[in-house]
RNA sequence: GGCGUUAUAGCUCAGUUGGUUAGAGCGAACGACUCAUAAUCGUUAGGUCCCUGGUUCAAGUCCAGGUAACGCCA
């Protein structure tokens, strides 16, 4: 069987995510690693808190604590949400590991020794005030050409003018609002990404079946302006994987660390390691080195659409210019964005549902579910709390939930917490057991594909199938005159529910282990075969009515909740 | 401004390489059932496939030009 691994992309450390995120990259990647560890295979699935750069820095001064604290803090917090959230990593790592310190620094040395570093003296705003170099972002100042007061430092946002910093009248740090700044001369490493662009633009052009998302973000790149463009990939920060050639000092670099877009994707390889020294597996090599054993790995990542660039280009850039045999991605899903009732999650404004937040509300299979039933995959996507309550209530609590409250409590009515014995299948339950299985190699083809609304589409017709079979047979009736008969009714239709619970564990984890519970069965292996499968509850076999397994939502609840996280709008 | 994605039923979306009468779920109307979480099941209604032009025996699908929405611009 293959092996796969598996990465999220992974989530910046400061502050928690919103429900846009989630969908984007961390939940369609646990649906995919659950569905493949139930088919059977070996799966390594890992994401991780991506640490480094100056939001960071500033959130922790922000939060009046050191930079290490912070980040280990909030990474606890992150692990405990996507641990609520039923994200099944196999390890959940910190790109700030020394793992990740040592592998960045190896591949920048790779890197050289290929020819593909270049130093470039530049001129870079500093302010003193500040005691740091400022990114573009954070230095705003009156645009020469226009007037507009709030304009960045590469661009005015209202004319568009490309500007320089020093172009700016009273140029200020964003951060402290000081305008004591200067230019200062600083040296940096360039990734010669722009000599790897016909590699990058064959290899991408291998890919005809990536989703048309994935590769025309890539090939923009590549083909507008100039081509794919040298880049930076060192700052002159204190936080960050100090700027090393392999376990050599680098002359002239000292005091300087990594771009955070350099070290954060290399965390995915790092983060095997951290796997590996936390005890959680034995070797790390066989994933990622093509020379030793990862030949048969097929690697997928998973990841929202502003993360293509990266791990189209840049962390292929890195892999392929060390001209060493690691672990090229296989394929890229990308997904689009989540919006909220109309308009963007904003984490400054309150909008939205964050993941805390939507765990403190409802259990986290609602959320799973409708997320991936709902998944931004051709296009964004939008949340509405009418079409949240909607198909949960429709999809959850009456399709399936009350499928399952039905026929345990019919049976218990009229045979007992048992399986009745009596009778056998006829051609009504020959029928169901066919129409489930074609659905099932359906619902399987969808999966492989990664197709998520569509797996979501079959998975639910199987759901209804159940609810079909029980109207069209009405085993309530039957009883009456031909108890036997009811029997066989009773005895398929209550083996259907181990049958959903494997099928729908990927997406509803928890109720599927619920599910399994109440009929007093273990983990059933997946149903690749139907027939058998549906004879897994034998006659006898003891089983309990289980608890109500989703409650509606309510016209009041969502009312509440649509006015809570409706945020302060400007 | 440049670029990208999208535009199909009241709503959310499917529609493979162009090929009969354009599909699903929800919502609506009607009906069936009464085991169940006032749940379920069935039937029906509902579409100028954004606009214009082109290629073709044939266009929702391909091409050109528009329009609109959203996003990105290191």
């Amino acid at each position: 069987m293959t092996r796969h691994l598996i990465t999220s992309a992974i989530p910046y450390i400061n502050g928690i995510k919103h429900l846009g995120n989630l969908v984007g990259s961390q939940l369609p990647a646990d649906l995919y690693a659950r569905y493949l560890r139930a088919r059977g295979h070996e799966v390594l699935f890992l994401c991780a808190t991506d640490e480094h750069g100056t939001p960071a820095e500033l959130a922790a001064t922000k939060a009046g604590k050191p930079i290490e604290e912070y980040c280990a803090e909030m990474h606890a917090i992150q692990a405990e949400i996507a641990a609520g959230f039923g994200l099944s990593f196999d390890h959940f790592g910190r790109s700030s590991s020394l793992q990740n310190r040592a592998l960045t620094q190896y591949f920048a040395g790779a890197l050289a020794d290929q020819g593909l570093i270049e130093e470039v003296v530049e001129q870079q705003v500093y302010s003193n005030a500040d005691g740091r170099f400022l990114p573009d972002r954070y230095i705003e100042g009156t645009c020469p050409n226009c007037g507009f007061e709030s304009a960045r430092g590469d661009q005015c946002d209202n004319c568009t003018k490309q500007l320089d910093p020093v172009d700016l009248i009273d140029a200020h740090s964003t951060i402290s609002g000081s305008t004591d700044l200067e230019m200062r001369e600083t040296k940096h490493l360039f990734l010669r990404q722009s000599q790897l662009k016909d590699r990058l633009d064959d290899w991408i052009s291998e890919k005809a079946d990536w989703p048309v998302l994935t590769t025309s973000i890539a090939r923009k790149w590549l083909h507008d302006g100039d081509g794919l463009r040298d880049r930076g990939i060192t700052r002159d920060l204190d936080w960050g994987v100090p700027v090393k050639r392999g376990a050599d000092d680098w002359p002239g670099m000292e005091g300087k660390v990594f771009y955070v877009w350099f070290d954060a994707p290399i965390e995915y390889i790092a983060c095997a390691q951290e796997w590996v020294d936390a005890g959680k597996g034995d070797d790390w090599v066989r994933w990622w080195r093509t020379d030793q054993g990862a030949d048969d790995v097929r690697y997928t990542q998973f990841m929202g659409k502003d993360n293509v660039p990266f791990h189209t280009l840049s962390f292929p850039a890195t892999i392929m210019g060390s001209n060493e045999p690691w672990k090229l991605v296989d394929y890229i899903k990308s997904f689009n964005y989540l919006t909220y009732d109309g308009g963007q999650f904003s984490t400054s404004r309150g909008r939205g549902v964050f993941m805390d937040q939507a765990l403190e509300i409802l259990p986290a299979d609602y959320w799973r579910w409708w997320l991936l039933s709902h998944a931004p995959e051709t296009s964004d996507a939008e949340f509405t709390w009418e079409n949240f309550q909607t198909s949960v209530n429709k999809d959850l609590a009456d399709v399936l939930g009350n499928f399952i409250s039905r026929i345990t409590k019919f049976c218990r009515s009229k045979f007992g917490e048992a399986v009745p014995s009596a009778g056998e299948y006829g051609p009504a339950e020959h029928a169901l057991i066919a129409d489930l299985a074609t659905r099932v190699a359906q619902y399987q083809i969808h999966m492989d594909a990664m197709e998520v609304r569509k797996s979501a589409q079959e998975l639910r017709a199987i759901w209804s199938a159940g609810n079909e079979y029980l109207q069209a047979e009405a085993p309530w009736t039957t009883f009456k005159t031909d108890p036997e008969k009811a029997a066989v009714q009773v005895r398929l239709a209550l083996n259907l529910i181990p049958l959903y619970a494997v099928l729908s564990a990927p997406f509803i984890p928890t109720a599927a282990a619920s599910m399994l519970s109440a009929m007093h069965v273990e983990t059933p292996d997946w149903p690749d075969d139907v027939p058998a499968a549906l004879e897994g509850l034998a006659a006898g076999h003891i089983f309990e009515v289980p608890e109500v397994l989703f409650a509606k939502i309510s016209d009041e609840d969502r009312e509440i909740w649509a006015e809570r996280f409706a945020g302060t709008r400007d």
